[in-house]
DNA sequence: TTATTACTTGGCTACTTTGCCAAATAGTGC
DNA sequence: GCACTATTTGGCAAAGTAGCCAAGTAATAA
């Protein structure tokens, strides 16, 4: 494997590793309905602000999301709604993972 | 945050850390094109054995692939074409970014 | 200016992931 | 049976990630 192609697969990677965790595919999800400040996923999340602050600057480095601060307050936005078609995907993988679990346990 | 909302959210996580590798999307990439054995992959992504058995271990768990024993080689083949789909928005991520980044060094 | 609110950053510990080596397992052929 | 090849598994050290607290920054208001 040449340089380029390590540093093409890195690249993309890196887009899924922010989208690797519970947290975060929350405020994703909850962006894709409407834009919302830290405040409000902080209490979605329930954990603490300077934890949630932080989920938020790992989607924003990847470009997957926007902020803009507005008073006190900062508020987070979806930039790249096209990430939201992975779901329906993983939807799929899963249903399929959890049916053939279930065959293996009742067997014919 | 209810628990079955956690669970669903961390089911769901659970399938994008499979893909948040380098040597796992080159491992989709070239499954996505034909099967493959555990060799001509290690061949490929250049790293022991041991450690692409368990990336592909890892994406088999995930139920993203599957694999067949036929002799002394072990086959891995796609099992949810769809991921493939999520390579194109991730590609227009990668891509937004790259263009802004730009834009920020050459301001007009 | 001081106080207050909303958020981010630094620092620390606990936990997880990665990758190599060595050992174990499973087929093949003699 | 034995040797040989392809793959998996266990164990370990190094690197990376997560989450809390405390301290820092920025906007607002008194």
């Amino acid at each position: 494997m040449n340089a380029k192609t390590q540093a093409r697969l890195a690249t993309r990677a890196n887009v899924f590793k922010a989208l690797a965790h519970p947290s975060r595919l929350l405020i994703v999800e909850q962006l894709a309905q409407k834009e919302h400040c830290v405040c409000e996923l902080t209490e979605m999340i329930g954990a603490d602000m300077s934890t949630v602050s932080k989920h938020l600057s790992v989607l924003k480095s990847a470009g997957i999301i926007l902020d803009e601060k507005r008073g006190l307050q900062v508020y987070y936005r979806l930039k790249m709604p096209c990430v939201l078609r992975f779901f329906d995907c993983v939807g799929e993988v899963i249903e399929t993972n959890a049916k053939e679990q279930w065959e293996l346990v009742n067997l014919p």
